[in-house]
DNA sequence: CGCGCGATTGAGTAATTTCAAATCTAGTGG
DNA sequence: CCACTAGATTTGAAATTACTCAATCGCGCG
């Protein structure tokens, strides 16, 4: 059932079967309806998720009710409000599924303990931290020294199937554009 | 010498004297002049660094020749061109001093070696590595959902040292706007 | 005194936003 | 099979915002 969650793992550590059998068992597996909310504004947040199947997008909306789309999430991602599962604050933004979606949660707490059981998992999930810094830092960068289009273009490039999977409303939104101006650039 | 050193790790863990002489063996103490290069574009990055003392900034020249400043890293502060760093790859942006700066550095062999002696480092870095990235989110937020003024008093009142020490011709740069722009607002 | 760097100011230009209206599309019921 | 509706997308035009380029100002230092 969850083979794709071991691929994702042993692509960082190797595991024997024993020791993913033990590892799986940490995590509880949940199932979510389109448009249900997985982590709500203000609220507190216990879980991590990892998502087998499916597609979510987490965003805050503005004083002027605007949703602004901070990422989107989909097959082996990792998700959640880290900043409220860290520090046990309430959630400063929403997740919410726009498709039906399958994961495996995991409460901080466990994930404590999974560490400890496992110093390969502390590892894998400094690696994983590590490269959701490096992609952080790419698209920072990608706001501050690229325009609009170019921005499309090489999300197109490295996503194409999210522009079959969303509304490209949403895609402006994440891009930090208003959806008249995306449409005028697909144009071109 | 290095007893800032020794705190910065502490709030995450604990260390005994002896862990601390043991760890600190695998970092080597740099100094860099005013206006010297840390990490140089299309160059390998071998290290990673903890500033002890100074001040860096890290940044790209865009394709019409102007600086774009990524982030700026002071006392007790980690830096590096990360996905050069973990990837072998050549650096992506420059890392230089803005005023002169003494550093431990470790490579990322060292690091390897000091995670597998020490589980308590891995957690160390795993913390600070999801620390770092919570950071970058809260900076893409304000990217998307803050106008320039808004990014300009909650960076003044996160950091206001930071504007003592550089130009603001800096600060323009790694808020996104011109220092035409900047100047324009502070008058307000 | 004058040079040079950083910061400011002004004016015209380019890009994006907003608000409103028109178009398109997929799914539904008759 | 067609008409209808809700949601998504596009288009137009005016208003706003930031940018560029150029000129000016302010101040510290040789």
């Amino acid at each position: 059932m969850s083979l794709l969650f071991r691929q994702h793992i042993e692509q960082i550590i190797s595991l024997t079967d024993d020791e993913y059998t033990e590892i799986l068992s940490y995590f509880k597996p949940k199932t979510y309806k389109k448009h249900q909310f997985i982590v709500q504004q203000e609220e507190p947040v216990s879980q991590e998720y990892f998502i087998l199947k499916g597609l979510v997008k987490s965003y805050i909306t503005g004083d002027d009710g605007k949703e602004h789309i901070i990422q989107f999430a989909m097959e082996n991602w990792w998700v959640t409000d880290y900043q409220a599962y860290v520090n046990k604050e309430p959630a400063t933004y929403n997740i919410d599924c726009v498709e039906a979606t399958e994961l495996l949660s995991i409460t901080s707490e466990q994930k404590t303990l999974l560490c400890q059981r496992f110093h390969k998992m502390e590892h894998f999930f400094r690696v994983k931290a590590t490269s959701g810094y490096i992609a952080l830092q790419k698209r920072i960068l990608s706001f501050m020294h690229q325009d609009t289009e170019q921005r499309y273009r090489q999300l197109f490039e490295q996503y194409p199937t999210l522009f079959q999977r969303v509304p490209k409303a949403m895609i402006a939104s994440y891009l930090g554009v208003s959806r008249e101006t995306l449409s005028r650039l697909s144009v071109k």
